[in-house]
DNA sequence: ATCAGTGCAAAACATTTGCAGCATG
DNA sequence: CATGCTGCAAATGTTTTGCACTGAT
């Protein structure tokens, strides 16, 4: 069974990724791509402009913007929408690797990951079963986290 | 067993609610309710208010946004974001009758509902074991159409 | 008559694009 | 040293808000 890919290597994959395309190794783009592998979960393009702008290297928003097309081009990045208008980004490993969906808390807007075989499996049965060509599919459950429900 | 929830159903169910909340009986909602109960499919509020526009019945956009905002809080219209960022706008019938998922195609937009119980149990199963009171959720599969992929 | 409902115009918001200058290969 | 990369500012497109007017109860 192979080694669970871990953020370092999510890192060098999507390094190698853009290199084959052609791409150049500016600044900014490492900066985004060494952010987004120290991330568990999806973050929002101002997530991540507000995180370098911090750190020490600052990275304007368009180019924000225009990297995370990119990584989503080449498929290292995916883009996660949880029904709050705004785009989410996180590293998608290779092979399907660490594959999961999201539980979004409504009432603080908390993002946890999850993943089930099950389901997974449901899925699978059910695109066999449409009169489309699935290449891909999001679960997000709503709910309150348990965090919250102690509060209320 | 229960009859099947019809379009009109909807409308009356929808706007009993209104009425229960106290909104008066004003045109422009009335109007939009009743284009919702027609629709199949979710629409988008821009959809909404052009096809209002060729109607008699023209609603000013603000207004649509404030009245799918006041139904969505009522629960009787739900949101789906199927990932091109905007918000689609769908009837929720009572009881979850016709609950349903959307399968999207990536090529031309086409947004045709699907519904799985094995899915739905999945879910449900999920649902116990996780850290969250869950209450809804929401399954995107993504993909390409049969008629995009013939012309392909 | 009162207060909710509505339209219009302007604002707010994330995201995209144009362009000029910088830096990598 | 040529071309891709980046920042800045302006444009875009959706959604929201402010305010004055209309209409339902």
């Amino acid at each position: 069974m192979a080694r669970a890919t871990t953020s370092h290597d999510w890192a060098e994959h999507a390094g190698r990724r853009l290199a084959d395309a052609g791409y150049r190794r500016g600044g900014a783009r490492s900066a985004v791509v060494e952010l987004l592998a120290r991330q568990g979960c999806a973050l929002t393009a101002l997530d991540i402009e507000r995180q370098l702008e911090d750190s020490d290297r600052g990275v304007a928003r368009a180019t924000v913007y225009r990297v995370l097309e990119e990584l989503e081009q080449l498929g290292v990045v995916g883009r996660v929408e949880v029904g709050d208008k705004l785009s989410r980004y996180e590293p998608l490993h290779p092979d399907g690797a660490q594959h999961h969906h999201h539980l979004v808390c409504d009432r603080c807007g908390e993002l946890v990951p999850f993943h089930d075989d099950e389901l997974e499996r449901a899925i699978a049965t059910v695109a066999r079963r449409v009169a489309f060509e699935v290449s891909d599919h999001d679960v997000t459950l709503h709910g309150v986290c348990a965090d919250c429900a102690a509060k209320a």
